[in-house]
RNA sequence: GGCGGGUUGGCGGAGAGGUUACGCAGCGGAUUGCAAAUCCGUGAAGACCGGUUCGAUUCCGGUACCCGCCUCCA
């Protein structure tokens, strides 16, 4: 069987990557905030982690791996686009507006990313629709004395997990030092976080122990995987920038909820994107979302193509060069793999050895960069092997995902 | 201030302690009525200072610079 070595941003480490159950193999992603199109700095862990979903598929087989990947419905922004349509005369409930708003941002999500290539998870559970199981693990995080309730708040505990800080390197002293944190009054510890905060009656709220009220953001993800993946499963994975505090808070509260799990075994986070050198920020102008793109004309593949130009790990820069590039070598690669898909494969032995290098490249921390590299060699042998017999249609491309299916 | 990442040829970007990454651009050539596309060939690197080693771009230490997260945004 493929050895698939991952880096473990929780032990810093590359590890050899071993299943909890071979026949089950289990994986969390942190989704989207519903609250507009996807930009092109959400696509990455997308793209990143269905390269890894494909390689799981590829080694364990396509029934023995479980993707889920949450929907944040529950936010500020939601609402506030919905309070916007409903000042500008719309006759509905707020709760409907907010409805509408993240039923349509969530069908533009499952489009932007299917045209990228990415296969649907197994699940897109919406944090809405575990409500309860929330506040179920409130209430035992409660019991168990690791949060407590104040002026309507729900508030994590810090220093009764004694673990706090280990994924992202950092003390609680530390970060209490650095002092960007909101200290309310109501809370024990300056790093102390929420798990459930009141809700005014004009917002989105649900009855709960502690009043009418909502989830902090950091419960969802322990709440749904938990519920969907069990105590303990095999990988975590989302943006650098999740690690703190949105990860360091989700372990907090699984291992104090399930102090007998492991909670999340292997954490991956991929870097983060820039747009021609810079942070792509609303502030800087330099922001735009996949459907910018795929509206101006750049087909998915070349966006997925770029993506995976550049190693997850590290920073990807975004640019018009680049997107060139991308497409220049979609150009010479795809007529190139068509033949092979087409008329089967050459018996070169250069050949036979591709997908296994691809599949060896992949496998070593998901090394996307060299597995382009491989298909290209594969793809210049394929065009010698055939030449009289290629007719060069830049048009005719094949998805990329077939490529990565037949590897 | 705390934490983390980076510095490879004109550009993007990998692996590997000693052997061609791959590609984009460039250059030379083939083909083409011109051009484009395509094909063949080709030069070019490892921030700086030390250390380990027979040998380091690859390991260790330091310096400089760049970037990200901790803040609405992944």
């Amino acid at each position: 069987m493929t050895r698939i070595r991952l880096y473990n941003t929780r032990t810093r480490a590359k590890e050899d990557f071993a299943p909890i159950d071979p026949a089950n193999v289990r994986m969390y992603v942190c989704g989207p905030t519903v609250y507009d199109r996807a930009h092109l700095g959400n696509a990455r862990p997308v793209i990143v982690f269905d390269v890894l979903f494909r390689l799981l598929r590829h080694v364990y087989g396509p029934d023995h791996v479980t993707y889920v990947r949450n929907f944040t419905d529950v936010d500020d922004k939601i609402n506030a686009e919905a309070q916007r349509r409903k000042d500008a005369g719309d006759p509905r409930s707020l709760e409907d507006l907010i409805r509408e708003r993240t039923d349509e941002t969530i069908r533009w999500y499952h489009e932007d990313m299917a045209a990228l290539g990415n296969l649907p998870p197994a699940a897109e559970p919406r944090a809405t629709e575990y409500i309860g199981q929330m506040i179920a693990m409130i209430s035992d995080l409660i019991a168990r004395g690791h949060a407590y309730e104040k002026a309507g708040h729900v508030l994590f505990r810090v220093r009764s997990y004694e673990g706090y800080g280990k994924l992202s390197g950092r003390s609680v002293d530390d970060m209490i030092a650095g002092a960007r944190v909101e200290v309310a009054p109501f809370k024990e510890d300056p790093m102390d976080f929420v798990l459930w905060k009141p809700s005014t009656p004009d917002l989105p709220g649900w009855e709960s122990p502690w009043g009418r009220g909502r989830p902090g953001w950091h419960i969802e993800c322990s709440a749904m995987s938990h519920e969907l993946l069990g105590d303990s499963f095999d990988i975590h994975g989302g943006g650098i920038d999740l690690q703190f505090p949105h990860h360091e808070n989700e372990i907090a509260q699984s291992m104090c909820a399930h102090p007998e799990s492991e909670f999340a075994r292997v954490w991956m986070h991929n870097e983060m994107l820039q747009v021609e050198g810079r942070k792509m920020s609303k502030s800087l102008g330099n922001f735009f979302t996949v459907r910018d793109l795929l509206d101006r004309g750049i087909p998915g593949e070349v966006i997925r193509f770029v993506m995976l130009m550049t190693h997850y790990s590290r920073p990807m820069d975004w640019t018009e060069k680049k997107r060139h590039e991308a497409d220049k070598r979609l150009d010479t690669l795809l007529p190139a793999l068509t033949i092979a898909l087409e008329k089967g494969r050459p018996p070169s032995g250069a050949w036979r050895d591709v997908p296994r290098a691809i599949r060896d490249s992949l496998s070593n921390d998901l090394n996307t960069a060299d597995a382009i590299a491989c298909l290209e060699m594969a793809g210049d042998l394929l065009v010698k092997a055939h030449r009289g017999d290629l007719v060069h249609q830049s048009g005719d491309r094949v998805d990329l995902t077939q490529l990565q299916s037949s590897s």
